[in-house]
RNA sequence: GCCCCCAUCGUCUAGUGGCCCAGGACGGGGCCCUCUCAAGGCCCAAACAGCGAUUCGAAUUCGCUUGGGGGCACCA
């Protein structure tokens, strides 16, 4: 299977932000088509006006072009196959439905909406499965061609096969049976004349070449009119892959409004707009949901490249699963430690420029070595770096005084660190660590409190990255000056 | 109500009849390291939904039950 190019393609409609679900799809279409060395499509399937969101479409571009994963053909960048928005193919499947009417394969219906909705409240009533009764379907040929001539309103319905099953053959899931009856004449041309998703996904799959159709499982049910639809056309079937469906994390349905505006509480999301902002990396994303319904014996932290030379459609897993926001915290960090400090640092500035800090890249670059490990976002970076950006700080009396300690003894404390401090030639780590560990001894403390005491002075904070280091990038006439500033809060206090 | 799909630790998964008294990862617990917070190292607890059948042998095959999910539009 992967020694033949394949074609795939990734069919959004612009009716909302592009979430979790769709990114997956996309990232496995994608996969599959570097693995196989063949193409990755992006078409756009915007044939409801009424939902249509303006934006949408710039959003699913804008969304894969941030997580990396590029499309061969695209409504942007055109291809051999356009165009590909599907409000602009409407003459092909006006075209392709002409021929299933002409082939008996579909035929015009008069019914009225109000005539359906009565018919399947009466089908619920009876407790029978709803789907079109077929009134229509009996009209002669020569009836329906009148009343169409005539302009009557009306849609085009696929013709299913009286009798008999359709079996239709799913990737991951083998054979899927199901009685024709089961499926009712689905709308395949709307009154207006567009065409549903059963017939141009149907149409377009077929003339774009494509070889392998990856969707979401909620079109399992739709499955086999969708295999007979492109049997009636006499064409080949693409190999056919339904995913899994993504539930929300206590594993009970799929992800509501609710529980995704909570999750943004949480400083999470399931749309792929606002990860960015949330701090997430696409390597962190991509590892994330890759994994989710497809599985690797060992060593899950992958690059996209390493994903393509091990990617296989062949194990995917059919079963829904939980989002796991949890998990995803994990991969992004770990990414964010892989990750070089030229590259990191570039990335981290947007975050402190937004917290409203001037950012020098030199001195940057500097620090980002000192919080890379302990960024799970990398908006991280501004409660650990910011105050590196400050001339200022300004500490809480409280926390100036060391654990179990005075305020007057923590002044002393501070004093004489001070003292040593200021006559170095200048504060680094080999330079400034060594004789403050001596006075840790002389004095009898613990590291933790008298580095404690001095941490909370330079930095003004009581968690920050390393007390030397941070000192060595922040220079030593502040440091002096903000210790300086601490004994005398401290004396105050005293 | 009808149709379809799914079922291994709390979660994501490895496993395609013997290599499995089930492996990895996240999360949880403990220890180590340690100037805070992390990161890192080591260790621990934690699962084949149930019942039948096939087989010398089943997490792996089949059936039923139960549980979960999806769908039943002139939406995708």
């Amino acid at each position: 299977m992967e020694s033949t190019p394949a074609r795939v393609r990734f069919a959004p409609s612009p009716t909302g932000h592009l979430h979790l679900g769709g990114a997956r799809t996309a990232l496995y279409d994608y996969l599959l088509a570097r693995r196989t060395g063949g193409k990755f499509v992006l078409r756009i399937e915007d044939t409801d006006q009424k939902r249509y969101v303006p934006g949408a479409e710039q959003e699913i571009v804008d969304g894969l072009r941030w997580l990396g994963i590029p499309y061969d053909e695209g409504p942007d960048i055109g291809g051999p196959y356009g165009p590909y928005r599907q409000t602009e193919r409407l003459e092909i499947y006006r075209e392709h439905a002409k021929i299933l009417v002409a082939k008996d394969h579909a035929y015009p219906c008069f019914c009225s909406p109000e005539r359906l909705e009565k018919m399947r409240q009466d089908q619920q009533k009876r407790k029978e499965s709803q789907r079109y009764d077929g009134t229509c379907r009996r009209l002669s040929p020569d009836e329906a061609a009148r009343r169409v001539a005539a302009g009557e309103k009306h849609v085009i319905r696929f013709k299913m096969p009286e009798d008999g099953a359709t079996t239709a053959h799913d990737l991951l899931r083998g054979d899927i049976t199901v009685e024709n009856t089961n499926i009712g004449d689905y709308v395949i041309v709307t009154s207006s004349g567009g065409p549903t998703y059963h017939l141009a996904a149907m149409v377009d799959d077929h003339l774009m070449n494509i070889t392998h159709v990856i969707r979401g499982s909620e079109w399992l049910s739709t499955f086999p009119l969708h295999v007979n639809i492109v049997r009636a056309f006499g064409w080949d079937e693409p190999v056919w892959v339904h995913l899994s469906v993504f539930l929300k994390p206590s594993g009970k349905g799929k992800m509501s409004k609710r529980e995704t505006t909570e999750a943004m509480k949480d400083g999470y999301s399931i749309f792929l707009k606002d990860m960015q902002d949330l701090g997430f990396t696409p390597e962190g994303v991509l590892n994330w949901i890759v994994l989710m319904g497809w599985g690797v014996a060992a060593d899950d932290v992958m690059t996209l490249d390493q994903m393509v030379e091990r990617f296989d459609l062949e194990h995917l897993n059919p079963s829904p699963a939980a989002i796991n926001f949890a998990k995803l915290d994990h991969f992004n960090g770990t990414h964010i430690r892989l990750m070089t400090s030229e590259d990191l640092a570039g990335r981290l500035k947007p975050f402190f420029t937004r917290a409203g800090f001037g950012v020098e890249e030199a001195k940057l670059l500097r620090i980002v070595p000192l919080i890379r490990e302990r960024l799970v976002t990398m908006d991280d970076c501004v409660p650990f770096a910011g105050w590196f950006f400050k001339e200022t700080v300004s500490p809480d009396p409280a926390f100036l005084v060391g654990k179990n300690l005075t305020a007057a003894v923590s002044a002393s404390v501070a004093r004489k660190a001070y003292d040593i401090l200021s006559a170095l030639p200048e504060i680094s780590l080999e330079t400034a660590e060594p004789p403050m560990r001596r006075l840790v001894e002389d004095l009898g403390y613990s590291p933790n409190q008298v580095f404690g005491i001095l941490r909370v002075a330079v930095t003004g904070q009581t968690v920050s990255p390393p007390l030397f280091e941070s000192m060595e990038i922040v220079g030593k006439e502040k440091v002096l000056r903000r210790i300086q500033d601490a004994i005398q809060i401290l004396e105050k206090m005293a």
